[in-house]
DNA sequence: CTCCAGGCATATT
DNA sequence: AATATGCATGGA
């Protein structure tokens, strides 16, 4: 079972080109880099000021930006270019899935407010441990532990033009064998056993990658509620933006309410394993718009 | 200073 | 099953 996606919004990836060192995917819109890196989903790109993101990715130290709808990465090696085109999620027909949610009015002004936000798929052992951190504490914070983990127990695979080291997301046997105290530097708090039990349990072979993927989500999300510092909320992340279940979606209080106000009759046009988008959809607009939209909208 | 952050584990009702 | 509380830490 790979990514579990309707049917009708599937699509062939677009075929990646080699130009300048980059990899490059044309037609790619809708895609926004910096409102899809900044809407909660991922902690490790950067700005650069210039259009420009850089981040370390599969172990590799990469940059991404967007000319008009081609997706540009430079640093990867050409034999990824499959693996990219999944992280950007561009076997996905955003096209049909944005015609979709514009069925509903709400869902309109949900939409409207940041269209080119895609939802990734990352890398699992990274999301899981990047939610677990997440737990209870704010994005700016979540990144500088992050950066603080990768800082101290990640693997250096280059430098930047400043000459700081790029690193790795930490491995799992890399955390497995570290004891809370190693953790401290990265002042993450009541967080440290939770990391330290999910690298543990990925390192031993007792949460397997390829198992998750091969099961249903059902019997996913029980395996990482098994993870401790891994509730419902957190689990719903690492499937939806580690293991590329689009269907699934996180609920907690806070977007259960949102959820509520916004669709009292449940979430109208997302039965075809794409909730998980719209709720990211749902959550940005909440989060930074602070409003929630009348039932009754103005057509387009 | 206070409030709270992409919650969870645990105890209590 | 539902609800309440403590939690490390530091952004805003």
């Amino acid at each position: 079972m790979d990514s579990v996606i309707g049917n009708d919004f599937k699509i062939a990836a677009p075929e990646p080109l080699f130009a300048g060192g980059a990899i490059v995917f044309e037609g790619v819109a809708p895609l926004d880099l910096a409102a899809t890196f900044d809407c909660g989903q991922a902690f490790r790109w950067r700005p650069r000021g210039d259009g420009c993101f850089n981040a370390v990715v599969a172990g590799d130290a990469v940059n991404a930006r967007l000319d008009g709808d081609r997706l540009e990465i430079r640093g990867a090696p050409r034999g990824k270019a499959k693996f990219w085109a999944e992280y950007f999620a561009l076997d996905v027909d955003y096209t049909a899935i944005h015609k979709a949610l514009r069925a509903d009015a709400r869902m309109r002004a949900c939409l409207a407010f940041s269209p080119g936000i895609r939802v990734l798929r990352q890398e699992f052992f990274e999301t899981l441990v990047s939610f677990i951190i997440s737990q209870n504490n704010n994005i700016t914070r979540i990144k500088g532990i992050v950066e603080r983990l990768c800082s101290c127990f990640g693997e250096t695979v280059g430098e930047d033009h400043q000459g700081v080291p790029d690193r790795a997301f930490p491995t799992p046997s890399a955390i497995a064998s570290l004891s809370p105290e190693d953790l401290a530097p990265l002042r993450a708090g009541y967080r440290v056993a939770g990391i330290i039990d999910a690298a543990r349990r990925v390192d031993s072979g007792e949460l397997d990658e390829t198992a998750l993927r091969a099961m249903p989500t059902a019997d996913a999300r029980r395996r990482l509620l098994e993870v401790h510092g891994v509730g419902p909320k957190i689990a719903d992340c690492v499937l939806l933006f580690g293991l590329g279940r689009f269907e699934s979606f996180p609920v907690d209080v806070w977007i259960r309410r949102a959820m509520v106000a916004l669709f009292p009759e449940g979430l109208p046009c997302c039965t075809a394993g794409i909730s998980g988008i719209a709720q990211q959809y749902i959550f940005h607009y909440a989060r930074n718009c602070g409003t929630i939209p009348q039932s009754k909208q103005p057509r387009d």
